[in-house]
DNA sequence: CGTACATTTGATCCACTTCAAACTCGGTGG
DNA sequence: CCACCGAGTTTGAAGTGGATCAAATGTACG
């Protein structure tokens, strides 16, 4: 692992990273930028040296000064209840923005932390918003950004509300199908980044629930697992158990794009 | 009924009803604006005719065009699943921005409904999108609404996932009150605008529950309800059973005024 | 290579759902 | 004015999906 992070560093701390040059920009906040206004944006973020695993990008009440786009790895948000349990409200892959719910705060509301080794963009909030005052289109795609979110939110108060719990997995991992696709990456063979109590923890699931419904999944024939690796072998009933169209998974992850 | 919209409708489509003069500017989007500002973005702001109960402000597929403010009465949002069952998302009460997740789709994702009698102020989106160009005030407002939203939906999915039914309608309650009371309304006594069904919806419960709830709450001496009347008889300890000290309550409240 | 932690599997339990029925109340028409 | 209606609400009894408890197995890392 630190041989990673090792391997990681120097690469994503060179002077050279630039939004310009990133194979995510047309994923994250530039997205609808021209050359130039992307060249404003990128002097104002900071790479900041990757975080390992289990390291706090930020906690609850820390100040909130900064948001940001994750580069590689991935974070989970959560939220602390007042017995001191988490509530993971978030898992975040590459190109997706952090922080966006502290923005009328002085504080995070939430915290993030990191999932494997994870390389972030940060963006000092104050720089971001003066940019974005003299640049429609950032100040559109940070709209966007959070719409879009509201509009997540909406669909997970649903599964928590009325999807048992094989609705609530298979919706999960054909969730995370679609964004890895879209992210270039294989739709059908991945990695959890995530532990089993971590998604439960997500979905509203007791740890045992959901190695359970992995196991009825895999006699099922949906899917093959093997530790953290998912093979999904028939997809389309995937998404059908999980009571959507692939279309709409997509769609949702489209829609960024306007 | 009837009379009721006939009293209420040349009132607030009067030529008067201003920004500038409305009691919920406070709570509202001319929240943090000067005077000359306030009357910019009233220009922009359209009275539309009251809402009778049950009508539609707008459904889930509607192309999107305005944003809402609701100034009397209260709405449900809600979200249909693939099979036809609606699933709540949010109720909104007077100074309340309406719409806002569906700023960069075409469509709304999600439609709203009136409880009641209900009077909103209606935001051409471009308009006000043009307007918030110069006004960095506005703007800024309008992230803060956004982000509040976030935070709530939040709050919602830990309420969702961990919590039980006491503790749900508890929270619900617990939460109406801070509102009214930040309306300037009594805090103790109120009138629910929507339906023990609605309820059970909202939070994730069956109606049987819900109401059983109700009347727990009501041997415990923590409420009297009569019908739609609630009448919070020991604050203290429904905040307690909501699991939330008061304060945060207020404070998820007031975060808004930044 | 062993210890701690994550995952799986099995057995039991329980909070909430579901089904069923009685009740309440605002409205409506005879 | 009152009987009646239907929707909304309450209450009771029975069923169940997932939680919890317990223990075995698997796996990563020092």
């Amino acid at each position: 692992m630190t041989a990673r992070s090792l391997k990681m560093g120097p690469m994503s701390l060179s002077k050279e990273t630039r939004c310009m040059t990133c194979s995510l920009s047309s994923l994250c906040l530039p997205l609808s930028l021209n050359l130039e206004d992307i060249d404003l944006l990128d002097k104002i973020i900071k790479r900041r040296q990757p975080l390992k695993k289990g390291e706090h990008l930020f906690r609850q009440g820390d100040s909130f000064d900064c948001v940001y786009a994750v580069r590689s790895g991935s974070l989970k948000n959560y939220i602390m209840t007042n017995d001191g349990e988490e509530q993971i409200t978030n898992f975040h892959l590459p190109s997706e923005l952090v922080g966006l719910d502290g923005i009328d705060c002085t504080q995070y509301p939430i915290a993030s932390k990191a999932l494997e080794t994870t390389t972030v963009c940060e963006i000092p909030y104050a720089r971001l918003q003066e940019l974005s005052s003299d640049l429609p289109d950032l100040r559109r795609q940070i709209f966007s950004s959070m719409s879009k979110e509201i509009r997540e939110d909406k669909q997970m108060m649903l599964l928590l509300s009325k999807k048992n719990a094989e609705e609530r997995v298979a919706t999960f991992l054909a969730n995370l199908s679609s964004r890895f696709k879209r992210r270039g990456y294989s739709p059908n063979t991945f990695r959890l980044p995530m532990s089993r109590n971590e998604i439960g923890n997500y979905l509203g699931l007791a740890v045992e629930t959901v190695s359970r419904v992995f196991t009825r999944f895999q006699t099922m024939e949906l899917i093959a697992v093997n530790g953290k690796e998912v093979h999904i072998t028939d997809r389309d009933r995937l998404f059908e158990v999980a009571g959507l169209l692939e279309c709409e998974a997509e769609d949702s992850a489209r829609l960024i794009t306007g």
